[in-house]
DNA sequence: TATCAATTATGAACATAATTCATTTTTATT
DNA sequence: AATAAAAATGAATTATGTTCATAATTGATA
């Protein structure tokens, strides 16, 4: 190997810059270059082509989100405190990363060619969480099991990235972590179901 | 008023069917032109640009759905039973409609530029139905009042838009139909909460 | 330090596609 | 048939992603 390949991270954090700004099709490869200080020909010697580039962008990001998500959930006991702790961090999360939040929610996650990428499998694993804790309390039997599990699932993930969205296209101007209780609260009568509470 | 306007709708339909093929970014308008068998720049008579023609496509079927979920809705008493049928025209909907679902879904919902736009305005009409039968619901006190309307509205809408969006990305294979009942039943137990079942 | 080859960077040239606008054609009216 | 308003045209313009022959840089070697 000659030159590092630091190279590509600038080129990764210039299109950051100029994609969190500007939406895929309005974002020029020219600006990109410019803000990384080299010439258009050098983007293409780091990635295919601009949807190469643009599909780049999420990926360290989607990893700390996965491992974040495991370690907020590790030690928690109660399937239901696990729901209300995922709850919570997928608010707090995309609070915290509006810019990810806009290029996840608004641009990729809709995005026929971005669902077949690996970054994409990376963020269903983390998701996968979801399913994990919903199993569990199927098994323990404290949630209902007369509906699929992947209706259950639509319903968590649904609401969830429907605030997010919302929120971000009203341009993040209220506290998306407001309602995070109320979420949870309405999400485990949801998934309880006519299971009444233990009281052990 | 000299030549028929019939002409407009020519350029939406070429451009409806053009588009359902294609993303925003890879249909060309010289193939829209070249479908509905004119010249490139008389388009440009009708619209204001590509974004304009695209955004002129939903019009008529938003219209639909928002007159037929009314429709449906007609003559139906008891809150859940709204709900219910509420739910099912949805995913009835959109199971009959599916390129105007990927033109929503995966498109225009999450343009800023669109969101901005009359259309969505009817398209927040439409499902602002949703608002009415939770508020109905919480004034007969069968909904619960600890949770923000805003709140359950996401609940309700998430699910099925989540629904929706990720059956279009799996092209459609499945019927989205299929559970219905389960997602009306799950969706009531969280909008219920507490609230026993009357008994009348 | 000079040389050299592998690697990396360059940016003008190319390809494609949206948009404009001066001109032509069509239409309705007299 | 003459006329003017309206509509349609498509070549020219503009914008932007991508390619590629050439140039510059790098690190090993003598």
């Amino acid at each position: 190997m000659y030159k590092k390949v630091a190279r590509r991270e600038d080129i990764i954090q210039a299109a950051i810059e100029v994609f969190s700004k500007k939406d895929f099709q309005s974002a020029s490869i020219s600006e990109i270059a410019q803000r990384a200080g080299i010439a258009n020909g050098t983007i293409y010697q780091y990635f295919k082509n601009k949807e190469d580039l643009f599909f780049s962008i999420p990926v360290e990001k989607t990893n700390e989100f996965r491992s974040q998500v495991a370690l907020h959930l590790e030690g928690i006991t109660g399937v239901f405190n696990k729901i209300r702790k995922f709850v919570w961090y997928f608010l707090y999360f995309f609070k915290n990363n509006p810019e990810y939040g806009r290029l996840l929610m608004l641009e990729l996650r809709v995005n026929r060619s971005f669902v077949k990428t690996e970054t994409y499998d990376f963020l269903k694993q983390s998701v996968r969480s979801v399913w994990d804790i919903i199993e569990e309390g199927q098994k323990e039997g404290v949630i209902r099991t007369d509906v699929d599990i992947y209706v259950l699932r639509h319903l968590v993930l649904g609401i969830l990235e429907h605030m997010v969205s919302r929120w971000l296209l009203k341009d993040a101007q209220y506290d998306i972590l407001e309602h995070h209780q109320q979420v949870s609260r309405i999400l485990i009568d949801a998934l309880r179901g006519g299971i009444p509470v233990a009281v052990d």
